[in-house]
DNA sequence: TATGGTACAGACAAAAATGTAAGTATGGGG
DNA sequence: CCCCATACTTACATTTTTGTCTGTACCATA
């Protein structure tokens, strides 16, 4: 979520599972521990910063802000400032971030059914 | 992948959206650099280490070892040892590993669309 | 003038994931 | 006895991700 070195072998080798492979694509569009939790609140419509914040009582701020930025730069969120004091953001989904709602839902629904099976 | 620290904000985080996230769960289990991309080559079909290994140059045997384990432990993959010298291994994905192989189709989809989306 | 709320940013630290390099056991063939 | 192949293991180093803490801008209200 920092800053990434471009010369590393583990660059390297994220890149080229990257290109060959959508499904790593994908799935790194979707990484990082907070970023599917926030999907999932976003789902239900559009917050702002602070409400999302109350959701996950857990994030800190810091790491809210770097993954909405994340995903803003990934273009699954869009991100609206409001010229108000105390300032508003409202953050939202793209369209493509819709889209990868339903695939979370079969995500979903697989996890509960793998719970239930390694049992 | 190599020893977690129980105690820590990261650990107690994570436990806590993979309690009340079904989808975060469910990503865990698929995280890790390599584990999409061994699942979509177990999806054609049973292999040995050393053919993963050399279906995918870049990962090292240490990585390959790691995350065939983890996904072991996560009942993902079977493994079979012959009783052979030189050894042999086989891995081929569960049943409850072969039902992610739909989902990772539908994101390998999203992928393509989302790369096209983006440009 | 002091305080409060919102949505951040930055420096730093800790933890986790990934990669590098070397070594292991086994028995068969030369 | 030496080397080969396979499927690992171990110690260590590097990179990346995550978390802690402090500070900031803005204007309104007390």
């Amino acid at each position: 979520m920092g800053k990434i070195k471009k010369t590393s072998t583990n660059y390297e080798n994220r890149q080229i599972l990257d290109a060959e492979c959508e499904e790593v694509y994908a799935a790194n569009l979707i990484g990082g521990r907070w970023t599917i939790a926030i999907c999932c609140y976003l789902a239900g419509g559009k917050l702002r910063f602070s409400e999302l914040r109350r959701r996950m009582p857990n994030i800190t701020e810091r790491m809210l802000t770097l993954h909405l930025r994340k995903m803003e730069a990934n273009r699954l969120v869009k991100r609206t400032v409001y010229a108000e004091v105390p300032p508003r953001v409202e953050y939202e989904l793209t369209d493509i971030g819709e889209q990868l709602v339903p695939i979370l839902d079969m995500l979903k629904k697989w996890g509960t059914k793998h719970k239930e099976t390694i049992q």
